[in-house]
DNA sequence: TATGAATGAGCATTCATTCAT
DNA sequence: AATGAATGAATGCTCATTCAT
């Protein structure tokens, strides 16, 4: 391993930690020496590596912005129809895995501290959504045509948000009378959430919902 | 003026000086003692009128509270059809005064530090979310019957989450590139923004796409 | 009822009020405005009455310093033996009411917070002590005259000192893990305590232990 | 010196600033804050030390804890005659060096504001009496046997008991007026006092005292 | 006399970041 | 590169006392 690749891997395993902690606290609570702490090297070699606690936020969302990027690429990749491309969409959305689960905690954690964050951080928040505004945005694209573009994001922006509401609703909230309003800690149970009877109507009905919205007339 | 007059005077004066720092800052970034060097009082009168700084917000919100549930009642109380209740509450929502700006805004910055709320403060915020909710609810089941209490439950929620999302992305976001995601500072715009034409085809707009939802096969 | 009575009557309310708080508390938790609240007088009225909040202890202490100075006399106005006045001693300290208990724990919590307190408030604290002091002193020199006054003195010091640490172990203390070296709050447990055999077992020792101190060569 | 050695180091300094203070203010007056300033330290850097102001107060009594247990140990290493443990144990306890003086000092510091001291301190500075208990206790069970195991700790406790009230009135209490019930800030003074020919006296006196009390019939 | 609003000094604790070793 | 000690600004809350009404 190269000097260049164990750097590398030591910045991983300090995302890795923040990661887990951010997921198990939120952002709000989590220190700097938590971070250190949890894979035991010192504070101060935090900063060998990133330049502040917000430098390390970007490094996440980083991470998980290209993530997003990928889903995009492949999604379009594929010559589906409107329909398909909606059902593959909501329904890739709602077939969560370990990684998919912690991303979304996090962009949560994160959203429900948003005036804490830095411009920069915001910014890369905000294009992690934008990311997925775009894929839709596409795939209207793809069916109607490029014309009317106003119109099209306006469709576009609409159909993440029910979509991404619908996510919020069904697999991240906290069902604890003490975490109102706030999203679960336990992945476990968003992963038992997201392969229910219910989820797979709640997946239908979400699509029905697009399909309806996007084929209705303009 | 009686001196209970006086002191609920005193207690709107502060929370209205919350208000405007809140609006002007940001809920994260505010103390006590600016609160109170606002209206030129001590520190200390705080502790007089609210117990902390926790219940300065219930006080805020209550008060947000109640005039959701005045506008529910009020929109319940005529006999409206099904299209004539959706447009009456798009449009209404989007008729913004003052107050309701005001109102919203603080709204929006305290949902951006939800992670740092008590419990309580979270609740009232989710009551005020859930009020909207319920009116949309009983709309539905005005037209549809309170059959499916579960199903109507869910395109309530729907429905509001789509106009909460369109009044945010149309009157309330900042267009400042050091500001994205954030939400104006700036009041007269949002009002400004209520009264174009743009608006006026966006209320269109939701209005189609909520009674497309609504009327759509179940 | 005079005014002046009346003063004296709303002096001695608040001054219950306080004591009973003190039992409840400790002194060193209790405001004035609990004291004020308990007995539904506004905070304000607390200062018609007393300078400062220390003058009301000044007041407590006054009254209890009477309490002292009229036992002192009864106890030698009898024209008692050595032994019986030992035994008189002890037995009426051990022999508890309400009203001795609630006069202890209100000295013992003073104590404990003694240097909280001003010059005055321990003047007086002081001077109940030595109360009890020049008690056993007359006591002793009825016995052994009012020659070696130092060493009479002395002598005095030390049996009230034993007295009192006895006291304060077999009546006061709590014996709950989390109130070590703490004084009991349930004044009724510390009624009970004193009539139970071990307690005339216990003044039959002190008293033993006082006499052969007293009666011991010099 | 290591880094390990200069964080002892440096720990030590801060107990000793606020040991310093303590003797010159009493407890209940020193702040965080006055305890750094005093060795010129940033009042964060008190924190790098201790966990809390109470943890700095453990850190102490734990020493003094220590001290106590080896006394103890000390005494009952010796094959002592009762006579010459008990005439050991209170000519040590009189014999006083700077750092027994200070003990002492802050032992009576924190007594006089036991009511505000956190469950730990407290439980510390009763072990602290107990440790000197125990060891009566062993001297009265070297000579007396280990029946009879609740009437030897009344013993001791009333051993303890007026061992330490004379060396409260003998060398620690102030004598200026305006201190009353205080012990006094002049530790030179106490070790004067401790030299003087009325200690030897006094020595004898409680020797006598306690001997005859743990001789007298049973 | 009674009221209770107003005062403001006082304080323990947190934590991102720096920097000497 | 790694360490961890040092920094110091920041902040919510308490409470005895005053004083205008």
């Amino acid at each position: 391993m190269t000097r260049e690749e164990r750097k590398i891997d030591k910045k991983e395993s300090i995302i890795n930690s923040a990661k887990t902690l951010i997921l198990e606290n939120g952002y709000q609570k989590i220190t700097v020496e938590d971070i250190t702490n949890n894979i035991n090297i010192a504070k101060g070699s935090f900063y060998t590596y990133f330049a502040s606690k917000e430098d390390l936020l970007n490094g996440m969302l980083e991470e998980i912005l290209k993530n997003a990027e990928n889903r995009k690429e492949e999604i379009l990749s594929k010559k589906y129809t409107l329909e398909e491309a909606i059902l593959y969409s909501v329904e890739s959305r709602f077939n969560v895995d370990e990684n998919k689960i912690k991303t979304m905690l996090i962009i949560l954690s994160l959203t429900y501290n948003f005036e804490k964050l830095c411009l920069r951080t915001r910014k890369k928040l905000i294009s992690i959504r934008d990311k997925n505004i775009e894929t839709w945005l596409e795939i209207i694209e793809n069916e109607f045509g490029t014309e009317g573009k106003e119109i099209n994001e306006e469709y576009a922006i609409l159909v993440e948000e029910i979509l991404f509401s619908a996510l919020k609703k069904n697999l991240y909230y906290s069902e604890m009378e003490e975490e109102v309003g706030m999203y679960t800690k336990d992945i476990d149970l968003v992963y038992k959430r997201g392969n229910t009877e219910k989820i797979k109507k709640e997946i239908k009905f979400i699509y029905r919902i697009i399909l309806n919205i996007l084929k209705g007339e303009r």
